[in-house]
DNA sequence: TTTTTTCTCCGTCTCGAGACGGAGGAACTT
DNA sequence: AAGTTCCTCCGTCTCGAGACGGAGAAAAAA
């Protein structure tokens, strides 16, 4: 029997991922959680050897969970459902330590199979997921701003913000001179003509957050 | 009983809502659907009283559906059931004729009752997704570019772009004087300092499409 | 018809933006 | 000990950005 725990925030996700596991024969479901740190829980009293995870829950995230999860139970299977299939929670997971990477859309047999061939130590990756991998791996990984210094970051974040150089220097607490700087090193690292492209490069690329 | 129906491109989801339904006593569960398109095939065929349905699906979404559904059948309550209360997808759902909108971290119960409430004619609208409705009605409404002229709103999204006087100048076949007239008029309009917060302001505010 | 709005364009003027070159000090690497 | 990187700051110079005022033409609204 292969011991399987089931975590999302949402019931219904859950209910219909168990709705199919327990007519499989080998699988037994342990538990469900709907947040990260029940999670976390869970799994340390239950030590199930596949978990099932949503990546966007309210109470402690799904990395956050996996890799706590992993820092106490290193050979637990984890395998990321999610709706999404974006860089910003690709990649992250991935680094937490998840095992497989699936999307909801998967079908039942698709989530069966991803279980078993986790405990022989075999992931899946969606196949969209792994083109998104493929890509980082050529060019993405080496996104122009990843270069510049963190100082220049800070910087390049004020002008994101719409920040003129006095405002930024206030902000900062330097001398406008070595805000002019910064900035120039920034448009020519960041390969664009002026501020404006540059907070738009900003505000398009992830520099600012939420 | 209540006729139902189930629109959902995640199977898992569709299970689980299904799982809950085929329990309560007065609610048949007419049939599911993968996508908007087989959602409206299915209803003509089914003629259920209440459609759960997901808005983010592959082949036709869950607004489209939603629209061609109530053109054929008026009476048909649609009730939303999604993972985003952004207001991109909420207000064009609501537009196109949904009953009621929940999330999909929304329990069982609440699920069942909402389809009750929409039999009676009783609208289900989730907290999160008010709250957002009634800024939209106070001042989101009114955002400042909307009083901004054809013309302007074009020199925005060029602004929004990156593009200087000139550029824009050689864009839109006008003189760059007139690009400065534009700007300038852009810029007190948004009440911002300079084409860089403009810039800003065009990449968060959706005047940049996509 | 008159008025208002919008788009177009002009000149002038001020100021910040950005390029360019130089330089000192702190921290880390070799 | 010498080199590298980064942060800091200086002065100079050019140019585009933006404010301000004015104005003509066309189209829509009154």
């Amino acid at each position: 029997m292969i011991k399987v725990a089931v975590v999302d925030d949402h019931e219904m996700v859950r209910k219909g991922i168990i709705s199919y596991l327990v007519t499989e024969p080998e699988i037994d479901v342990v538990g469900e959680a709907k947040s990260g740190n029940e999670a976390i829980k869970l799994v340390l009293e239950t030590r199930p050897e596949v978990v099932l995870m949503d990546l966007l829950m309210e109470d402690g995230n799904g990395i956050e969970a996996t890799r706590e999860i992993l820092q106490h139970e290193p050979n637990c299977k984890i395998i990321i459902i999610t709706s999404f299939y974006d860089d910003e929670q690709v990649f992250p997971a991935i680094e937490a330590g998840a095992f497989s990477y699936m999307l909801k859309t998967a079908t039942a047999d698709e989530v069966v199979r991803a279980i078993r061939k986790a405990v022989v130590g075999e992931p899946i990756i969606e196949p969209k997921v792994a083109n998104r991998m493929m890509n980082r791996l050529r060019k993405q990984e080496k996104k122009p701003h990843h270069d510049l210094t963190e100082r220049e970051l800070e910087v390049l974040m004020c002008i994101g913000e719409g920040m003129n150089n006095q405002e930024i220097s206030t902000e900062l607490f330097i001398g406008i001179k070595t805000v002019k700087t910064h900035v120039s090193n920034i448009l020519s690292k960041l390969d664009v003509a002026d501020r404006t492209q540059a907070a738009v490069y900003a505000n398009r690329n992830g520099v600012i957050k939420k």
